[in-house]
DNA sequence: CACACATTGTGAAAAAAAGCACATTCAATC
DNA sequence: GATTGAATGTGCTTTTTTTCACAATGTGTG
């Protein structure tokens, strides 16, 4: 099967393959480094919790990866993925909101080590900018992020800011050239149709484990 | 309608209804904060970027929480909705694996104006035990995550140690009484059963950018 | 107090996603 | 080179989720 199909992507996928596909890649990181030549549907099923025919018909969107009677060949499969997925590039991002979250996230390993690179972080608050961050920016005024943009050529803008400043943060963005956003706030942020808008509020998960705590058993809340 | 009724919840009510939920209840604090008394579900359906209908069918599974020929009395339902996603009380957090996400996390605002709370912080490494943080916890030794946990009533565990470190953090926690963890690492771990495991990998979303970037337009990566 | 108007709550339809089950095809073995 | 065994790829079925459309029911007004 070419690249050419993998890129051409006839009939629409769904949402939630999507999200698999990157699911999936995790263990077959794993099993690489393990040594594991092969791995069957069933086996990365399990490992990632899924049932194994979801498995087949993710990758059958986009084409034919496994040798029957025997399974995927783990390192082909995660090149296939990592093509679809587009995660063999390099990414170039830009951060709005160096708080706390911001700073954890320009140096987390795993964006690194998946080709996000930041190349720029601004933050509104004067008493913040020139200050040297641990992975090597140096943070920069908003008023810059324009030139720097088109400069450094960034695809992915990041929104760490306040709940109040994102969408502000997401105008900048989009003003400055930017066409993917993705927005770590719980703030919900309006941007032009033809623009990507991700959003991760890290909280939503939470409150579905309170949710299912206080119905499935007889869980207790601290007092 | 009476809270007993929020509370016994007959049908099954689906999954995206919940995160749904607190998805409703951001706009409609800003709403409180505004001083609107009341809003409909068409409104509030475009502040959330979901369908209106979905809004009442959410919110149906619950009760009738709407007056009809008005729309919803803000107040009333973000009550409803708190008291439905369990946010009205208190949750315990404790959270292993103090790297920069995890002292991102303690310290971050919207946790703690829910109503979650860490009350306790630990790391396996010897040389981060002892650390006061701004928050006013000091990172204890994993050894001690028995006690602590039992004598405080942790509810809930986060886990943001390394990769790595994943299943080992899940078996800790589990073994320490914890019954609800939420994972932050992009490792796939596994839990008894009869526990709660909420998997939230900040770096998935960033991959669905990413393929749609790659798509949609003739966007091109940076080199 | 009737009437106009707005918006809910909901059954039924449509769409999307997940899962089953099996024919197909490949590797391995004798 | 035929045969066995295993695991894929996929049409079809089932389940889940979303959306539509409208009757029901409330408010506000003259």
């Amino acid at each position: 099967m070419a690249v050419s199909e993998i890129m051409s992507e006839s009939p629409k996928v769904p949402k939630p393959t999507i999200e698999r596909l990157a699911i999936y890649s995790r263990p077959l990181e794993d099993l690489l480094e393990a040594g594991s030549p092969v791995v069957s549907s069933e086996r990365l099923a399990i490992l990632c919790g899924v049932n194994p025919a979801q498995v087949r018909k993710d990758l059958a969107y986009f084409g034919e990866f496994g040798i029957r009677g025997l399974g995927y060949e783990v390192k082909e499969l995660l090149k296939a993925i990592r093509a679809i997925l587009a995660t063999d590039r390099r990414w170039s991002l830009c951060i709005l909101g160096m708080g706390n979250l911001g700073r954890a996230l320009v140096e987390n390993e795993n964006f690194k080590r998946r080709g996000y690179i930041f190349v720029a972080a601004f933050d509104a608050d004067n008493r913040k900018v020139g200050e040297r961050l641990a992975c090597g920016l140096t943070i920069e005024p908003v008023a810059g992020i324009k030139d720097i943009v088109s400069k450094l050529h960034v695809d992915i803008g990041v929104i760490t800011t306040s709940q109040k400043g994102a969408q502000r943060a997401a105008d900048l963005l989009i003003d400055a050239g930017v066409r993917s956003v993705l927005n770590f706030t719980p703030a919900q942020v309006r941007i032009s149709s033809s623009c990507f808008l991700e959003n991760e509020d890290i909280g939503l998960k939470l409150e579905n484990l309170a949710y299912h705590l206080t119905r499935i058993r007889g869980a207790r809340a601290t007092k």
